[in-house]
RNA sequence: GCCGAGGUGGCGGAAUCGGUAGACGCGACGGACUUAAAAUCCGUUGGGGAGUAUACCCAUGCGGGUUCGAGUCCCGCCCUCGGCACCA
């Protein structure tokens, strides 16, 4: 034993050397010329909120192992690292410590890539990308000029959270409870400025396939819904006192059933349509509304709210006059701010019909209704009633009766509504990239020219709460001569949304430093689009979805030439502590530098990727990993310890061959498909296997020998210093990582014999070892022959006996009775 | 609330296509080594009942269903987590 155990295996020592000698052998640095197949697998950047704690390694770990596996496996594999360094966390720290957001955001980002080096990661460092450096929000803001002349950057007004008490503009996150403000309590209100919009619905259909995409079915679920694409009729109604008005609906064969319309408290009609006698109530209403978040609006659960207008509108088709309400559940942001309430077949419409005791008129009959009243909505297909023409009609065919009836009459024409809403971009805040727009009184809005690129952030801003982005207080940033007349004007001071600076970081990997364009157009042509994206499942929707409108964008402008940025993706889970996710404002992190000076990288990357499926997360405790210390720990002893072979048994040759060629298969299907845990449970399988051999001797000496050397390149992408240490200690030539990565023998992994099952009734009741070239016939005459299953069978009638080849037997038998 | 995912031993989890539930690891217990401890190694470890056996019964959030057979499929419920457009 104790010349297998030389010494302690001290991963601080060898990791530091290994990173060190890779880093002067630029074994990981990539170019374009490669005549290895090109692959681009890239991690989700971090955004700098401070030091790296676990859950970021939960991200890199596990996807530079099958950046990794690629790069083995013959691919010339760019894996970069950046920095997602705008936004609003770097305003807070400096508002609360006095410290700059760039000296702040420059502090994390150097901890962060000191503790990224020690993760032992094939990032090419010469790639980084930092998005709040000029050098790149400078191609940030030329997007931005691209996307104006293309006819896709507008200015309109939307709400924002206003304070009224800090007479300040805030986050949602900075909104606390119900609608309160985080700094002072103040209840928060809605304040309407004019802000810069991406008509990222231009391309609402088109966001809607996924063809040219490999996605987890969940996240392209979650992105159909999200754009929500819903095809019906645009109605118009007319007013009762002169005037027109439209509402969305996706059952036009439900109008006869209206009684009553409803619009969204903040509808620009609404002004009009109040009547005096109403006005107080529904100033009342609309100021509460507006106090209200979405989610809380469009709650089905609670109680439904609204006010009478005092004014009717006109059904065009039969004339009804109905009244006009306000309620909070409509929402101004989608479909046209209205709808048309037909409380028999809508259940939001029922209850607030039942609340204010307005009609319900049945119109489409349930089966076997008799004109009972309803309990609810009714909302299921039936047959038309109470509608002219239409009677008798079933509804689902209604739909399209109704529709081509209003079409020919000009009372509606059909549409497709989108839940999915235009991209607002402008924040109203220091730390973000400066909108490259100008407004003179001449000319009105001018795009700063390419050529003054970048607009620069001032350093001597001040960041008082006042409301506005700093900006606007920092004189010698807002006045700018007008690009075009040259005469006095005023620059844009708000900043851009930080989901901009990440909608494109992927394309200035490829070129990173570039400085005459956003990217060599070249390099990008070699590299994208990205072939692998890993990250978390949060950002299912934004990130993503803007990433992919930015490149359909830049497509169309002949920017780009692919249609998608990411062909595949995949969303590891959470790390979470005592169940809840890691947060530094709470004092629930950990912090992976601990256990890399104790433990070693390879330990934490191993453990990391053992808690549980990537895919769903998993919760870190530390007592776990000193499992994984103690396996390498093994696998050490087991590379630099002696085999001696003693009496070598050919079936065990065999069976440690077989489980050798085994193992390879697992680890490429488990890496293919980033089922990492079940790898690494294969390896420990091989490694507890490997040490009773090795005790008994009992293997030919050139079966052991290929079992190490398989075991040690499977162990490379995973650890990968511990790896390059076992091989060159153990006689083979740097480097471990520019060898391939293992191809299994089908032959070698072919089992002769396997575990019959039978069973009775389909309960176990006994097992036999069979060859695996048995009969069917044979299998069952096996099977019925046992006798462990005869008290079972008994005299009883066998009725079928069903047989699935290499698993089991079942004889079903008629009941005891 | 809406959209999406998940619920399996004391714990993290495995079971890839409807076919042996609990791989692998942690923890715990027992043992070896040691003056002792740590480290390491060996063994046991879902529950019940039963008493030494390849036996039996129960068991994958809860309630139903489909099937020769369900952790896996279907229906209804409960709970947990992610997102909900200004955290990123």
């Amino acid at each position: 034993m104790s010349d297998r155990r030389a010494g302690d295996y001290k991963p601080q020592e060898i990791e530091q050397k290994w990173q060190q000698r890779w880093a002067e052998d630029r074994l990981y640095e990539v170019t374009e010329d490669d005549p290895r197949p090109k692959r681009y697998e890239l991690t989700m950047f971090p955004y700098t909120s401070g030091d790296l704690h676990i859950g970021h390694w939960y991200a890199m770990a596990p996807s530079d192992v099958h950046a990794r596996f690629m790069r083995m496996r013959g691919y010339n594999v760019l894996h970069p690292m950046g920095f997602d360094a705008f936004g609003l966390p770097a305003e807070n720290a400096a508002i609360s410590r006095g410290i700059h957001p760039y000296t702040w955001t420059m502090d994390n980002i150097d901890r962060m890539r000191r503790q990224l080096r020690s993760l032992g990661a094939i990032y090419d460092w010469n790639r980084e990308v930092i998005t709040c450096q000029p050098e790149y929000y400078r191609w940030t803001q030329w997007f931005f000029l691209k996307l104006y002349e293309a006819g896709l950057a507008y200015r309109a007004k939307a709400p924002v959270n206003w304070c009224p008490n800090c007479q300040t503009v805030l986050a949602n996150e900075q909104v606390v409870g119900e609608g309160f403000c985080e700094r002072c309590g103040a209840p928060v209100s809605r304040k309407d400025l004019e802000q810069w919009f991406f008509r990222i619905t231009n391309y609402s259909d088109e966001l809607l396939d996924f063809s040219k995409i490999e996605w987890p079915a969940r996240i392209e679920t979650m992105q159909r819904n999200w754009v929500g694409r819903s095809e019906g009729v645009e109605i118009f109604f007319g007013l009762d006192g002169g005037g027109e008005f439209s509402v969305f609906t996706t059952r036009p064969d439900t109008i006869y059933g209206v009684t009553f319309v409803v619009f969204a408290p903040e509808h620009p009609l609404v002004e009009q349509l109040t009547t005096a006698g109403q006005r107080d109530e529904v100033t009342r209403y609309v100021e509460q509304a507006r106090r209200q978040s979405e989610i809380e609006r469009t709650s089905t659960e609670r109680d439904k709210s609204g006010v009478f207008t005092g004014s009717y509108a006109v059904n065009k088709l039969n004339g009804d006059k109905v009244p006009i309400w306000i309620a909070d559940y409509v929402l101004m942001s989608y479909g046209t701010g209205a709808v048309m309430a037909v409380p028999a077949h809508d259940q939001r419409d029922f209850e607030f019909a039942e609340r204010y005791g307005i009609p319900v008129r049945v119109v489409i009959a349930p089966p076997g209704w008799a004109g009972e009243d309803l309990t609810e909505a009714y909302v299921e297909p039936g047959t038309m009633v109470n509608s002219a023409r239409f009677d008798g009609i079933g509804s689902i065919e209604g739909i399209d009766a109704v529709a081509d009836h209003m079409e020919a009459t000009a009372c509606g024409r059909r549409t497709v509504s989108y839940r999915l809403r235009d991209w607002l971009i402008s924040r109203q805040r220091y730390w973000g990239a400066p909108i490259p727009m100008v407004y003179c009184d001449k000319c009105g809005i001018v795009p700063v020219p390419e050529t003054d690129l970048p607009v620069l952030l001032p350093e001597d801003a001040e960041f008082k709460p006042t409301g506005e982005s700093p900006l606007k207080y920092c004189e010698s940033f807002v006045n700018a001569a007008c690009p075009a007349c040259g005469g006095p004007a005023q620059r844009e001071t708000d900043t851009m949304d930080t989901f901009m600076c990440s909608s494109w970081y992927f394309l200035r990997y490829a070129s990173a430093g570039c400085d005459h364009a956003a990217f060599d157009r070249d390099k990008l042509k070699y590299w994208l689009p990205v072939d692998q994206y890993t990250g978390g499942a949060e950002h299912a929707v934004m990130h993503l979805l803007y990433s992919r409108f930015f490149v359909k964008a830049l497509r169309d402008m002949g920017i780009v030439d692919f249609d998608e940025p990411f062909i595949r993706l995949f969303n590891q889970g959470i790390i979470v502590i005592e169940r809840q996710k890691m947060s530094k404002s709470k004092g629930r992190v950990v912090n992976p530098d601990e256990y890399v000076a104790e433990l070693g990288a390879d330990a934490v990357r191993a453990y990391l990727m053992f808690i549980g499926p990537w895919e769903q997360g998993g919760e870190w405790d530390d007592r776990g990993i000193k499992g994984i210390a103690r396996w390498l720990n093994r696998v050490r002893d087991l590379a630099l310890g002696d085999y001696r072979e003693a009496q070598p048994d050919p079936a065990e040759t065999k069976g440690l061959r077989r489980l050798t060629h085994k193992t390879i298969k697992k680890a490429t299907d488990d890496l293919e498909r980033f089922h990492f845990n079940t790898m690494i449970a294969a390896f420990m399988e091989f490694t507890n296997h490997l040490g009773r051999v090795r005790d008994e001797g009992s293997v030919e000496t050139a079966a052991w020998q290929e079992a190490i050397d398989v075991l040690l390149l499977l162990l490379a992408p995973t650890a990968p210093h511990l790896a390059e240490e076992l091989w060159t200690a153990s006689g083979h030539a740097y480097s471990i990582h520019n060898q391939p990565f293992p191809s299994w023998d089908p032959q070698l992994t072919a089992e002769e014999e396997f575990t019959l099952v039978v069973q009775v009734n389909g309960k176990l009741r006994d097992r036999v070892t069979a060859p695996v070239t048995i009969t069917e016939e044979e299998a069952r005459e096996l099977a019925l022959s046992r006798e462990r299953i005869q008290p079972y069978v008994n005299d009883r009638e066998i009725r079928r006996v069903i047989y699935v080849p290499r698993r089991l037997v079942n004889v079903v038998v008629a009941d005891g009775s």
